[in-house]
DNA sequence: CTTGACCCTATACCTAGGTATAGGATGTAG
DNA sequence: CTACATCCTATACCTAGGTATAGGGTCAAG
């Protein structure tokens, strides 16, 4: 029985022990044989996958999402522009994401901006702000 | 036995009643007196404060935040600097977290450039890519 | 005096992505 | 043969911010 032990593939990619199993649980990492004592007998590849699913994280892509990219991956009809579509839409979302971000930036920086940082807390305009202020 | 019941101080402040209880849980609302058959009873000022915590939300603040801010807002010694302070600091935390984002976007975008389009999946680049490429 | 709308507490469940622990089996080095 | 490292499963725990449910008590209208 040759392939790796779970603590082998989780030590190569970087990741811990119950990553891997958890990986396979949700469905991520296909089940690999076992050996006579029950121990799971990775191939090779099983490090490759762990590595596809972290630089896909780092993307900003879901486990979810990362298991549709596998799944593409893995159909011979799939075509390359099935992908690249992921890709877009990723794009999409992390742009929604800045824009969130960047308003709040907006609203923060304002808020900032009334505070002469001088005087009790009583008189904080950003504080009072928040207090009675219109949310939108 | 004046004072608002839980189901009001949601309803006007636009949560949820659960929520309600699960910020006093937290922390962040006081625990209002009660009535003589155990409901909480509260002050018109908890629909103001229920809404401070929805805005700070919005401009970031986590619940352990915000329930730092409400302790500045009581506290007398508080300058308002104080709470600048911790404004400069969302701002920061902000920046980091939209730095993060267009790290990504940079990342997918240079795949899908790398991307005709064309061809099946087993020649897409951009699954190459996440095989094989270094994460940073 | 019953019905429905509220309230109470305690507990469980949810998303997302893990991490940790308990209790037991197996494999290996000395 | 004995340690010790690894493996197995199952279950619980973690952050963050809630939401839902069960099993009661209370209150006002009709």
């Amino acid at each position: 029985m040759t392939g790796l032990k779970v603590g082998e593939v989780a030590k190569q990619a970087g990741v811990n022990l119950q990553t891997v199993h958890y990986y396979e649980r949700r469905g991520l990492l296909p089940s690999p044989p076992r050996t006579g004592s029950n121990y799971r007998a990775y191939p090779d590849d099983a490090v490759l996958r762990v590595r596809f699913i972290k630089r896909a994280q780092e993307l900003g892509f879901t486990l979810r999402e990362i298991k549709e990219l596998l799944s593409l991956k893995a159909a011979p009809r799939t075509r390359c522009a099935d992908v690249r579509e992921r890709a877009e839409a990723k794009v999409q979302d992390v742009d929604a994401r800045v824009r969130t971000l960047q308003a709040m930036r907006r609203a923060l920086t304002k808020l900032i901006g009334e505070c002469s940082g001088k005087g009790p807390v009583s008189e904080c305009p950003i504080l009072e702000a928040l207090e009675s202020e219109d949310g939108r």
